[in-house]
This record gives C-alpha cells, sequence and structure tokens, in this order.
DNA sequence: GCCGAAGTGGAACGTATGTTATACAACGCT
DNA sequence: AGCGTTGTATAACATACGTTCCACTTCGGC
C-alpha cells in the first residue's frame, strides 16, 4: 500500500465542492469537470473517487446530509432544546444550511424517474421524522403514536418555509424564519 | 397570413408535452429532442415557438402555474370553500398537481444561479400568498396585515406536506393531506 | 534498490445536446 | 395562377459532456 492518502477525506473535499458548486450555479454547473477544479483536482482524480457521475451526486446528498445530523451531537441535556435545534437545523438561515437546502432540490430534481435516488431521498426524510418523533416524546409534548403527526406537523411548516425562504430571501431573513419555527413550537405546547 | 394554426395551443401543447417527461423522468429528460417527440412534432417546430430551451422551461413553469390558478376560478361564493380549494390546489392529490409540483421542484434546481428564472419563482410564491392572505380575509379570519401571517402559516403547512408527499407517497396518500390541511384550517379558526 | 500498487493529471473518445440552416408543404392574398 | 408567409421536418453543426485510457509520480514492501 502505497502512497498514503485519506480516502474518507478526499472524497468529503469532493462531495463538498460538488455542494457548493450546485447552491452556488445550479445542479446544471456541476460536471464533472467544474466539480474537480471546485475541488483542485482533475477528473481524472474524481472518477478515482467516484465511479461515476451519479455516484457522485448521491454522495453529495447524503454527505451533505451527515454534516447535517452530526449538527445534532447536542451538548444539552434538554430535549426541548434538541427539539429546538434540530428543526433550527432544517431552516435556510445560514450559508451552511441554505447549501444543504440547495443541495436536497437539486437531489429531488434527479430523483425524479430515479428509483434509487428517490429512495435515498424518501429514507432520509422518514429518518428525520422519527429523529424528530423521539424528541418530541422525550419532550413529554405527545406519547407513542400520538407524537407522529406532532413532529410530522413540525416538520411540515419548517419544510414549508424553508422553501419559500430559498428563493424569497428578502422575505425571509433569518428572524423571521425562527418566529415561525417558535411559534409552531408555541402552539404545539398550547394545543397538546 | 397563411395556414391558420392557434399558436398558443401549439405553445400549450408543447409545455405539457415538457411538463409530462419532467414528472416523469426528471428534468434531464426533458431535451429538445424528446420534448418534440413527446408532442408529436420535431424539433423544427419546437424552436419556432420558443426562442431556445430556456424560454421553453419558463413558459413550461409559467404555464403549470397558470393551470393551478385556473382551478381559483370557483363558483362557491363561500370565501371559506374557496381558502381550502386553494389550499388543496397545492397539494399533490392527483397527477395533475403532482406533475406541477415535479415541474415545480425542477424549475427550482434549475431556478438556482439565474436570477431570470429566481424571480419567475419568487414571484409565483408571492401572488399565491397574496391570495390566500385576501381570502383569510374575506373569510374573517384575520383583519388587514394580521392575515398576512396567518396565511403563511397555511401556505407553509401545505407546502411541508407537499413536499415529503412528492417522494414519499406510500406514508402520503391523499386523504391523509387532506387531514393535515382541514386540521390546519381547524387551528387557524380556533387560536385566532 | 527495485517492483507494484495507489494516486494524479491530462488528453482522447464517443456521444448526446442545443442550435442553426435548409428544403418542402400548406394556405391567404392579389 | 403565382407569390409570400407560416409551419413543419430533416439534417448538419459545433460543442460540452461523461467516460475511458494512458503516462507519470509517489510511496511501502521484499
Amino acid at each position: 500500500m502505497p502512497r498514503f492518502v485519506d480516502v474518507e477525506e478526499r472524497r468529503d473535499e469532493l462531495t463538498a465542492a460538488a455542494a457548493r458548486l450546485i447552491a452556488r450555479a445550479g445542479i446544471g454547473a456541476a460536471t464533472m469537470r467544474d466539480v474537480a477544479a471546485e475541488a483542485g483536482l482533475s477528473t481524472g482524480s474524481l472518477t478515482h473517487y467516484f465511479a461515476d457521475k451519479r455516484e457522485l451526486l448521491l454522495c453529495t446528498f447524503q454527505a451533505s446530509l451527515s454534516g447535517r445530523r452530526s449538527l445534532r451531537t447536542a451538548r444539552d441535556p434538554d430535549p426541548a432544546v434538541q427539539l429546538r435545534s434540530t428543526l433550527e437545523g432544517a431552516l435556510p438561515v445560514d450559508d451552511d444550511r441554505r447549501r444543504h437546502w440547495m443541495v436536497t432540490v437539486a437531489f429531488c430534481a434527479q430523483a425524479a424517474g430515479d428509483d434509487e435516488l428517490a429512495t435515498a431521498q424518501r429514507d432520509a426524510y422518514r429518518e428525520f421524522r422519527d429523529h424528530v418523533t423521539r424528541l418530541v416524546q422525550r419532550c413529554g409534548i405527545a406519547d407513542g403514536d400520538e407524537a407522529v403527526p406532532v413532529a410530522e406537523r413540525l416538520i411540515t411548516q419548517v419544510d414549508g418555509v424553508a422553501i419559500q425562504a430559498l428563493f424569497d430571501p428578502e422575505s425571509w431573513p433569518a428572524d423571521r424564519q425562527l418566529a415561525v419555527l417558535d411559534q409552531a413550537l408555541g402552539t404545539i405546547h398550547v394545543t397538546d
């Protein structure tokens, strides 16, 4: 085994380059050549780490996902704080989270008619829903299966804001997005 | 003036073909040749009606939008019925509305880094928000500027459900989508 | 010290795409 | 009837893309 290169790190660099390109100029700008150049490498290296473009796109999406999941490692033991922070992570309130949403939208557009990609997208959503559901339960907002619709209501509210904020950032500054989130969390506590 | 052909009708046929293709196989499948073939024409005809692919895409999006708007022509004078029907129109509960959402997602992915497309997308959202706001006011749910956040809460809820339903239709049959809508309308009446 | 695998760059290839050009058919007008 | 305009089809064009290939470098192991 020659030439010690951290394979995972390289793959992360490449998927990060792809994510930047997608967020900046759309899915159409994420060509193999441009992604490689954005990462400061050549297409030869890119194909060395990803079999083809589909795999690059899938990995870019999943890397963006796991990047968001890693922010969940809340030091705060209070499940209410964790819940809010998890939902806040799904709002495009800064460049990082904005980039993640752009990647998600691009991925959704590509997932149409592609079963494997559509499944990956669906599973990511289900995992997120389950996570929020667990936090809702731990908060004592709702128990057992009753927590599912509560979690879904929170998620749909957050996703809806995110979609609008993505393409109308002037109408949706960060504090307004967070206000909706807090309002949603507030009505949950009141209603239940 | 020779050869009587309804230009608008032809353009509608072509944008409809593009929409079908996008919904069925993704934005990548909507090539000039395939769109023309789907409409039963040739690329020569297609370029005769649209200057380039960008214009085709923009018109496809706007045709999909106006198709949804035309459903608003509610015979029912009750603003509450109109409100519910308008919001229901934004849920992918059947093939038509599903196709519209697919076109919207594809358009969003393309609008990244393209100011004109992003503006079109943003304006469409603002128009929808204004329309829902007017209905909320007419329903007597909220007056003046207070109606705006109410309308936004309804729209974000509906959009969030739509996004999830698009890629997880098994978890989101039509009646479940409508249940969330009715629940959202219900809490609005209660809360305000 | 040399061999082979891992990594990298860069060019080459085949192809699919958007676009343009051209030839022909259909029809109104004088 | 002949002309000009509109609509349509087909082909050609240039290009940009994903992919493949090959030469070169850099190391660890025998």
